[in-house]
RNA sequence: GUCCCGAUAGCUCAGCAGGAUAGAGCAACAGUUUCCUAAACUGUAGGUCGGAGGUUCGAAUCCUCUUCGGGACGCCA
């Protein structure tokens, strides 16, 4: 990234300041052929200024270029291109990564300030299902994103743990549970109750009549009621635990719906102190018609609360605990509608932070082309993908790497990985058809191909004794054949940037695979343990490459095992 | 009906604040292991960038219209 504005300090000394720097900086261009040099200046927009043509332009303005760290200017056609200077810049980028270990890479842009992050969000006595799975994974890596540009992430796992589902729980688990069952396999029994329930109620009003009665009982503190749902959240919860363990990912805060339940009156208290509550068929709202949006429904005809009044609560609470600078909410594409309601009821409000809350959706999973239906028991459950992602993992390494000494644990990093980058390779909007064979693949742009790029790496610098300590001479003469892979790791700061300028983790995902690929062609081409006078060099730069390498799956929540 | 997403190689996708011959991976085919982990590498083949207009020196990228797919649209979350 510096040597581009650098670049671009040069461009605006040649051209007696007529451009800002900045604008500059933003036309110059990265060439898709490598043949084109390092960076592109394309002299077009210059004409019309100068009344001359580009070309001409491009050939009087390349002679004004000299720099230490171009090597060589070309004009072709209308462009500029230039090449940066191989020895220095590699030296200078190799040096840097070293010197700043998994530091390399990371923003300054915020200030330690806090960031909430809504993900994952299950909901009690409902299999964590493949949807769950984004929320989770996209989360966690923006967390970690956020955090490399300076921010302090916070992690709340809003639980869906309240909701008229509980009452017909609780009547399915009443008329057809058993106990023993439900300790046993939790998520797996519960689901069975709640898909029958459905299906009995297609013939059977009276059930959901029932499943109302028992809700309103959980929520006016009937004690039997209360302790059923204790109890499906806890096993819940337990099995929760289990998945995020697999994944490695933490939280700050399970602070779910049920929390939020004494802190309603408030937020409604609060709407009719500002007289933004209208009665609407008998029920409350909030109009949002001058922001063209449909009403926002704050309370049910019958009075009870409703999602959006839970999500206000919620983010007050936030705002009111964390102070946060930004609140990222990882879920799906499906509610936009929600989240613009509620940032525009709270604007009302006169909360200028709420511009400061960020929806952050993402493609569904879909299942033969459609939205997969808890209620039809249409669900994949994630554990399974897991375990059989990770015995796929254990198979080959059984196959390919006998000799290894931890074979589970990295049996586990590498299946967990490959679930995981599938996940965040592509940008978080598109869906996803579900498909096992994609998500199990090992080979091409996967995270097990990343990770053995990383492992490959380390076997290397184990078998040349690279020594971090020894600084003394990573020179070459050349790098000719290292300039692919050195280019890339200068671009690592740009990725991240881009990953958290759009919320995408998909930027670093491809950047890792890109990087993966150039090494593992320069692997192929040179012999880096070969004994000669580059030999120091050489294991240098393959240490930055494992430095770059591991930062980057960690930012994705990844895991990389140095064998396997 | 209104609104929000998406459409690029057989499949999965990248590229999108306009720029030089549209790139990867998978699948297919042909190669590379007395040599640093072949979960890798090399090569071949594969494209009306959904369609039609428009803006521009220049459009996969911006604007309008249109087709198809997915989703959302008051008492679920």
């Amino acid at each position: 990234m510096k040597y581009k504005q650098e670049f671009a300090k040069i461009l605006y000394e040649a051209l007696d300041h007529e451009i800002q720097e900045k604008e500059l900086e933003m036309l110059i261009e990265k060439p898709k052929n490598h043949l084109h040099g390092d960076f592109a200046f394309p002299c077009f927009i210059l004409a019309k200024v100068k009344r001359k043509s580009p070309a001409v332009i491009a050939q009087e303005l390349s002679e004004k270029i000299q720099s230490p760290t171009i090597e060589k200017v070309e004009v072709v056609g209308a462009y500029i291109n230039i090449f940066l200077n191989k020895k220095m810049v590699s030296e200078d980028t190799v040096a840097e990564i070293i010197k700043q270990q998994e530091k390399y890479g990371a923003l300054d842009i915020g200030n330690n300030r806090p960031v909430t992050i809504d993900l994952s969000s299950p909901n009690i006595a409902k299999p964590f299902s493949m949807g769950h799975l984004r929320s989770t994974v996209i989360g966690n890596s923006l967390a970690f994103i956020v955090e490399k540009c300076g921010y302090k992430p916070i992690r709340i796992n809003h639980i869906g743990d309240w909701g008229t589902q509980f009452g017909k729980l609780i009547t399915a688990f009443k008329l057809w549970g058993e106990a023993e069952k439900v300790k046993q396999k939790p998520i797996k029994e519960l689901l069975t109750l709640y898909v029958k329930f459905h299906d009995e109620a297609e013939n059977d009003p009276s059930l959901v009549e029932q499943g109302r009665n028992w809700f309103k009982k959980l929520e006016d503190g009937d004690e039997e009621a209360a302790m059923l749902w204790q109890w499906f959240r806890d096993e819940s919860l337990k099995e929760f635990s289990r998945i995020y363990e697999l994944m490695n990912v933490q939280f700050d805060s399970f602070a779910g719906e049920a929390f939020y339940n004494d802190k309603m009156d408030h937020v409604v208290q609060l709407l009719e102190e500002k007289q933004l509550l209208v009665e609407s068929d008998q029920a409350q709202v909030v109009e949002l018609t001058d922001e063209g949006l449909p009403p926002c429904l704050i309370k049910k005809s019958d009075g009870a609360t409703l999602y959006a009044t839970r999500d206000l609560a919620a983010a007050l609470y936030r705002k009111e605990n964390y102070d946060f600078d930004l609140s990222l909410y990882v879920v799906g594409n499906e509610q936009s509608l929600h989240f613009k309601q509620l940032i525009a009821v709270l604007e009302k409000m006169g909360y200028a932070w709420a511009s400061n809350m960020v929806h952050i959706p993402f493609g569904m999973m879909l299942k033969d082309g459609k939205k997969m239906s808890t209620r039809k028991g249409k669900v994949v459950l994630l554990e399974e993908v897991l375990n059989e992602s990770i015995a796929m993992a254990k198979h080959n390494i059984e196959e390919k790497n006998p000799n290894l000494t931890n074979k589970n644990a990295v049996a586990k990093q590498v299946g967990v990985g490959a679930v995981m980058f599938h996940d965040l390779k592509n940008f978080r909007m598109n869906d996803i058809e579900f498909s096992l064979e994609d998500m199990l693949r090992f080979e091409g742009e996967t995270g097990p191909y990343v990770q053995y790029t990383y492992a490959r790496a380390c076997s290397i610098l184990r078998k040349g004794n690279w020594q971090m300590a020894v600084t003394a001479p990573i020179s070459s003469p050349s790098w000719e054949k290292e300039w692919k892979v050195v280019s890339l790791l200068t671009e690592f700061t740009n990725a991240i940037k881009r990953a958290y300028e759009q919320f995408d983790p998909s930027q670093i995902a491809k950047y890792i695979v890109d990087l993966a690929q150039a090494f593992n062609k320069y692997y192929g081409d040179v012999k880096i343990l070969e004994d000669n006078a580059e030999q120091q060099a050489r294991l240098a730069l393959v240490y930055s490459v494992t430095i770059v390498l591991k930062e980057g799956l960690r930012l994705l929540g990844i895991e990389a095992p140095e064998e396997m």
